[in-house]
DNA sequence: ATGACTCCCAGTGGGAGA
């Protein structure tokens, strides 16, 4: 099966990309970030009505999650249970006998900022939470936007990017903790193009000077990684008119 | 270079993203 995780900034604005690349790129299921819609204001008709189940945890203006698989979607858990949480970052479920984390980690705007402090107690509460999903479903994927770049290798500029919001140790740390659970960057599992980004800069001319980093990724358990055949970027909406500055990433997974 | 672009909510600008 093939699974995806894709950043769309605004459901509102890339539905039609969302939908369109969902019929060039048959994935089974896939997890968004940044929706910025309501829980009201979510497109369930217009998703449902392309043969999707799918479910959603959202808020007005900022961050906003959602799942979407063409098998049903069962113990559907939104945010990190027992870390009150006024954000909408995390969907969970269980499809096709995978548990599925979708996260949109926090941006942490910068390493002296109070974004910050937030981002390592979120990051501390998901690793715990993780800890103990990991031991109830072994076969787990954890996939998002993760907002950091676990190596210097997924910078475009390492040394202008050294100690900067996404590369800090403190966020590398985490990322590496997280793989301590039992997890592998199926993306590192395969060899690679260099200079491989998600994300790119909407601003000076980013995209078409490849200048990004990779901070959307997918983790899948060590019971899951022998099944692992593939992961890859598709930096084909990102050259859409009006893209998302991030792209989506695939699984695929025996 | 406190920039650049895009989105949002607002309301003729400003916060946030990364």
């Amino acid at each position: 099966m093939k699974l995806a995780t894709w950043n769309v900034n605004s459901l509102a604005v890339r539905l039609p990309q969302l939908l369109d690349w969902l019929c060039t790129n048959p994935v089974d299921a896939i997890v968004l970030q940044e929706t910025k819609l309501a829980d009201d204001k979510f497109p369930r008709a217009e998703i449902e009505g392309a043969g999707w189940q799918v479910a959603w945890h959202g808020q007005r203006t900022y961050n906003g999650v959602a799942l979407l698989a063409r098998t049903p979607i069962d113990a559907v858990q939104k945010n990190i249970p027992g870390f009150d949480d006024e954000q909408a970052r995390v969907i969970a479920a269980s499809v096709a006998g995978l548990r599925i984390v979708g996260a949109y980690f926090p941006n942490g705007q910068a390493p002296d900022s109070d974004k910050f402090v937030y981002k390592m107690r979120w990051l501390d509460a998901l690793r715990e939470w993780l800890r103990a999903e990991l031991a109830a479903h072994p076969r787990l994927v954890l996939l998002g936007d993760f907002n950091v770049a676990p190596e210097d290798r997924d910078v475009y500029d390492p040394v202008a990017w050294a100690g900067q919001i996404h590369c800090t140790p403190q966020e590398r740390e985490q990322f590496r903790q997280l793989l301590g659970l039992g997890l592998v960057d199926a993306f590192r599992l395969f060899e690679q193009p260099p200079k491989s980004w998600t994300w790119w800069d909407y601003r000076n001319l980013a995209f078409r000077k490849n200048q990004g980093l990779r901070i959307d990724h997918v983790l899948v358990s060590e019971a899951l990684r022998p099944a692992v055949r593939a992961c890859t970027i598709d930096k084909a909406p990102r050259r859409n008119e009006r893209p998302s500055d991030h792209a989506p990433v695939v699984v695929e997974i025996d």
